[in-house]
Parts: C-alpha cells; structure tokens; sequence
DNA sequence: AGCATAAATGCATTATACTGCACTTTATCA
DNA sequence: TGATAAAGTGCAGTATAATGCATTTATGCT
C-alpha cells in the first residue's frame, strides 16, 4: 500500500483494532488533534509521527527502489 | 529496507545514480540543506519532504500491516 | 426522543522542519 | 601539491506540524 494511503490505512487499522482516536493518542503518545489531523488526510506529518502510531497499529512503513513493473 | 535506514537508503540511491547533493536538491525542489539533514540521519523530516526526495530517486514508501514474521 | 460517546472544527501557542548564507572540512583530480 | 568540487557545520529567519482547549456535529444505544 502506497504512503499516500496512510490516512485510510491508520483509519481502518485503528478501527480493526476497535479502539477509538482518544485511545490511539495516548498509546502513541500523540496529541488527539494530530490522531485527526492524520486520519483526515489532510496532514503532512513528520516521519517519527507516523512511526509512533505505526508502531501502536501494528503497521510498518518500508522503502524499496520502485521497480518497472509497478 | 524498513524506513528508519532511509538516511542510507538515500545516499546510496543517489550515488547509484552519480548526481550529487545539489542536483538532488535542485530536482527534488528541496532546499539543499534539507538534503544534507536528510543523508546525515539527524533528521526528522515531513513526509513530503520524504517523497519528493524518493519520486526523483526512483523509490517508493510503503505501508503495510506487519506480519508474524518480521 | 434523549443521552452518552466519538469525532470534527476553530483558534492560539509552542516546537521544530526547512531554508539560505557564509564558512570549514573533506574528497578528487591534474 | 595546488586547484576544484563535493560535502559538512553554525546560525538566524520563516513556515508549519503538533498541541490543548472549547465548542459543535455525528453516531450509536436504550
């Protein structure tokens, strides 16, 4: 899944895992404003905040050289 | 390659493709200062920043759910 | 419908990424 | 070894992510 799906993919994550925003601040040591600002879509967070709420989901973030056939 | 080596990801990429710091920033529309904060590993960058860097390196930023394996 | 919980929004403040400029240090040559 | 290019560093200004608080809107349940 592309980056540019994160905020589906921290949306959908989160409520796979049936815990609400306010929860996922605080296991991800966030502030509930930027648990918003990043499942709205409309952010442009730092990578150590993705990382944080990656890590609480259960969801990795990976970097490989973009190949011919995607 | 998980995302916390993208420091060494970047430099090699760049180097694989013989250009230097201030071509990528110039290509990348990024400030080279920037560039050289992202290289050095000391930095924590917005994850645009990340992605300009990538779409001119030719790499890709993936998320995915992470497996029992990992 | 009424109530409770979750989520969204506006605003002000703080922290820090991003930037350019000037300078130093380190490679890479002829 | 001297010249040139590339990379690293310090500093100050600007842009914006991150945050909290208060309020509003949406969602779900009995």
């Amino acid at each position: 899944m592309h980056i540019s799906d994160i905020n589906n993919a921290i949306r959908n994550r989160r409520k796979t895992l049936s815990i609400n925003q306010s929860d996922l601040a605080d296991l991800s040591q966030i502030g509930l404003r930027t648990i918003k600002a990043l499942e709205s879509g409309a952010a442009n967070p730092r990578i150590n905040t993705l990382q944080k709420v990656c890590d609480v989901l259960g969801l990795e973030i990976l970097i490989r050289v973009k190949g011919p056939g995607d």
